[in-house]
Formats: C-alpha cells, sequence, structure tokens
DNA sequence: GAGTGGTCTAGACCACGAA
DNA sequence: TCGTGGTCTAGACCACTCG
C-alpha cells in the first residue's frame, strides 16, 4: 500500500509540501518523520525487527510508507540518536536496543562539573612522592598492575577557608605521566587537565564512585571534624584508550560538602 | 562569489553529486557539509558571531558556500548537536557557546541509570498517603509551593534480599499526578516512568544531591544497620518544564550500597 | 554487480516570530 | 507582511559491503 491514512491531514502529492491547505484551520499535527519515528519505535520495543536484526532498506520503507527518502533518513536519524539502531553503509540500519539510551544527559563542561568543585576552590598540596603500588589504596591496586605511581596529597578549601577544608584529597598518577613541569608548582588547574595538555592525550572515560563513610582518627583531625562524623568518598579513574592514568580519592564532610548534578533531556526529543 | 575552490574537489554543478569523477583516484575527501561545520566553528571560537549572536541565513549561507540547503542544515545540525548553536524557527541559529560544550557524556539509559539500582532490585511500597507540604522534607518545601503531595514509603532490597535492605524510600508526587492507576499496585517500574506514561508528560530535568550522613535510630533499625552507621542521601527532582513533579529521598547504608557512574567521551569528536 | 546507507541538488510549502 | 528555520519531494551520484 503506496499511502498510509492520516487523520487531520491528506495525503502528499508530488511537491506538495508538510500538510495540506486544511491543516491551519484544525490543528497542529506531528511532522511525518516524527510519526514514522514513533511507529518504527513501537515495532521494535515489541521485537519487530529483534535486536540485531535488520530495518527494511530506506527506499522500501519509502515505498511503503509513501514518504520521501528525506523523511525516512530523518526518522531513522531520530532513531539512532535515541541510541536505538545503528546504521552502516553497505550493511543497513541494524538494531542495537529495543528501548531508547541515554535519554538525558549530564549537563557537564571538561572545565566546570567533572571537577565542578574545583571552581572557586583551592588545592593546597601538602607532599609528592613516588609510591609502589603496594603503598596505593585498594582500588588502584586493583585496576591496574603498574608498579609506579606518583602520589599528591592535599588539602581542598573552598571559597571561605574560615569554614575549614572541604576534602581531603590524594591523587594517584601513572608514573609515566607525572613529569609535567606544572605537577610540580600549585595550580588551580585540575591535574588531569595538566595532564591532557602536556602529554597531548585525551581521557576517554572517567569512572566515579561515591561511597558514604565515617571520618575517624586523623582524617577527621585534618579535616576538623569530631571523630565518626559523616562524610562521603569519592574516587575517579581517568582512562586514556583502555589504560588507567589517574585516579583521585576524595574525603568530604558531610557538614560541609555534597554532591549535586543536574540531567537534562537529551536534546533532539522526539 | 558563488563557488569556493576546494582542494581535490571540482566544484559542483546541478545535481552532480558529492564528488567529482576524479575523486576515487586521488583519496576521500570529507563531505562538503563537514568541512562547512568545521569552517563555522572556527569562526565562532574566534568569536564571529559572538555568543548571543546569530549566524547568517541558511539561504544566505547557501549563497555564500555554493551549497544547497540541505548541506548547510547538515552543516548546521552538527554545531547544534555539539552545543555550538541553537536554532529557532522565525529567529535564527543562535550562538550559544564558543566553544563545544559536553565533551563527556554520562552513560545513561531511562530504564538502568536515573534508577539504575532498580534493575535487578525490587521496591516494597509500606504505605501510601496524601500529605500536606508540611509533612514533607524541607528540600521539598523549599523547592515547591504546592500544598498537597502524594507519599509512597517503602524498602528497596538487591537481588539478593537477605543481605538486606539497600534503601529506604520515599517519594513525593505531585497530588495533580498521583492518581495514576499503576501507583496502586507494586511495580517493579520506577515511578517517574509510570507519571510519564500516564500523563504523556516528559521530564525535561532532573536534579540530584547526594550527601553523606549518620543512619541513626529508626532507619537504622529498618535498614538492620548498627545505630550511627555511614550512608548515603539521594535527593532527586523530576521538573516538567519548570514545575517540580516528583522528589526521591533515599537512604542507603553505606556497606551495601555506593552512586558509581561512568562519563565517556562525547562521540562525534570533531 | 547489486544493494545499502551517505551525500547532495533544486525547488516547494509550512509554522513561527518580529516588525 | 516578511524572513527565519522546519518539513518534504524527486532525483541523482557516491562509498561501502557482500556474494
Amino acid at each position: 500500500m503506496p499511502e498510509k491514512s492520516r487523520a487531520k491531514r491528506s495525503s502528499a502529492g508530488p511537491h506538495e509540501g508538510a500538510g495540506s491547505t486544511v491543516d491551519h484551520l484544525l490543528r497542529t499535527v506531528p511532522p511525518r518523520h516524527l510519526d514514522l519515528a514513533r511507529e518504527l519505535l513501537g515495532e521494535i520495543s515489541r521485537g519487530k525487527p529483534p535486536v540485531g536484526g535488520l530495518l527494511p532498506p530506506e527506499l522500501e520503507i519509502c515505498a511503503s510508507t509513501g514518504l520521501s527518502r528525506y523523511a525516512v533518513r530523518q526518522a531513522v536519524q531520530t532513531l539512532c540518536e535515541l541510541g536505538v539502531v545503528e546504521r552502516r553503509a553497505g550493511i543497513g540500519t541494524r538494531v542495537i536496543s529495543r528501548q531508547p539510551v541515554a535519554r538525558y544527559t549530564q549537563v557537564m563542561d571538561t572545565l566546570n562539573d567533572l571537577t565542578r568543585y574545583a571552581q572557586d576552590t583551592l588545592f593546597l598540596p601538602e607532599f609528592r612522592r613516588t609510591i609502589s603500588v603496594d603503598d596505593a589504596p585498594e582500588e588502584l591496586r586493583a585496576a591496574s598492575d603498574l608498579r609506579n605511581w606518583y602520589h599528591v596529597h592535599g588539602l581542598r578549601y573552598g571559597s571561605d577557608k574560615a569554614e575549614g577544608p572541604i576534602a581531603l584529597v590524594d591523587i594517584y598518577l601513572d608514573a609515566a605521566f607525572a613529569d609535567a613541569p606544572a605537577l610540580q608548582t600549585t595550580t588551580n588547574q585540575p591535574v588531569h587537565m595538566l595532564v591532557e595538555q602536556h602529554y597531548n592525550i585525551r581521557f576517554t572515560r572517567v569512572d566515579q564512585v561515591i561511597q558514604g563513610t565515617l571520618i575517624e582518627g586523623a582524617a577527621a583531625a585534618r579535616l576538623d571534624v569530631p571523630p565518626a562524623s559523616p562524610g562521603l568518598r569519592i574516587i575517579r579513574s581517568y582512562f586514556a584508550g583502555n589504560r588507567l592514568v589517574e585516579m583521585t580519592v576524595g574525603l568530604h564532610p558531610a557538614a560541609r560538602f555534597s554532591y549535586s548534578m543536574s540531567f537534562e533531556l537529551t536534546r533532539s526529543g522526539a
């Protein structure tokens, strides 16, 4: 069947444009490509075609829907952006998920958010040294088999230093990436950015784990909180390719620090 | 000048397609729309047009580059996806950033991540009731002036129930969105998805705050941990438009729950 | 060689926003 | 009313993959 019936919109002829002459009298209808996207999405969610299977070729969808290839491609692109299908020239359009993925995106910016609290805060290093992996925290030992790590330890303060430190920070850096000159001086640049710039590498993945914890003993004293105070432990792992290059561990008193983030609906709507 | 010179590719005439007859003998050249996107990106990064300013109209870019509107729109769409410009029908294409933003994207999935622990976990509601805002937590009172909220309280268990609950959960729902039938039954669907489906709305923003906390008294007993145990308190606020529609508060024992996430370098590179 | 998605053109009507 | 971006058509050549 070359033409689907469509409420509130007459069927389209050659060069007729998006809507008929009566559209504006009734109600705006969604664009045809979104209708098609929804229809395809519905079918995929019901397993037709299944994950791993191919959508019909674009020209076939054109024929079955009566739409031009442009409109069909827009619909397929929507599914692509939703992470539901994947297009390959010469192969076809493959279903990779039955449900949309990545509907929300964390509002993030290299400078502000991965190290969001680095804005208006001050990191004061206390010592730097090269250590053996045996002296590193278990998270690091578990994630890498490198022997030598460069360790920077310090305190981070918020904008009002009188309120006390907001974190006890340990930075572990793959020793091969530890001879950047800037690492030797106090800086308010996040270490991972210095490393990226000096070695001209890109971190392709950052993992982050947030744990609740008690702040005890020496750490409590350093952070100026009573022993057994609640806190957050945040471990970040920076990967370049599949190689773990940097790990940071922050211990934050709950009274002075909370971790907040915001997610927005991914643009492109659909 | 209606035509830009282009190394390795002859100028295009009507209906000539993407490349000349000699392209395949030399080397594949990037598509014209990517060239244009790069060019525009470079100009924007040099402040032309400045942030807040408008790009030339599409037809003007067509004229100055000799490309069709389709190719120009592809280029502008690329800038759009990079978060550099914003298109508004009737207005134009506005520059919103000199540099691509959102270099990293949280790997996220409606089903898995915003409620990531909802996978393989079970939420057991204990009671539901309508409350006055005065009985709601301070975060809710501070964020909304609505009077009535629908409150669901329960426990969430991990895949191994014998290990004890992984969260004490309170869900507060704008009473106007609380009469979806599915809310009255036990379900493993996250509440925010039920609300979206039943009322056909989309949450456009989700804010999340993570705090370290101590688990005391009755909560400790319910979660089966000793008093003064460390934990995480996670508050999520779901907005549809600018209206706060749902807030959830989870209290997680540190021994059984940590919050982990992964960020990946945004695809599309450019 | 045949078929797929990727790119591109020329031309058209529409909804929206501002003057 | 006019110009913007949004949608759409018909037709074309290309690069890629596979048999």
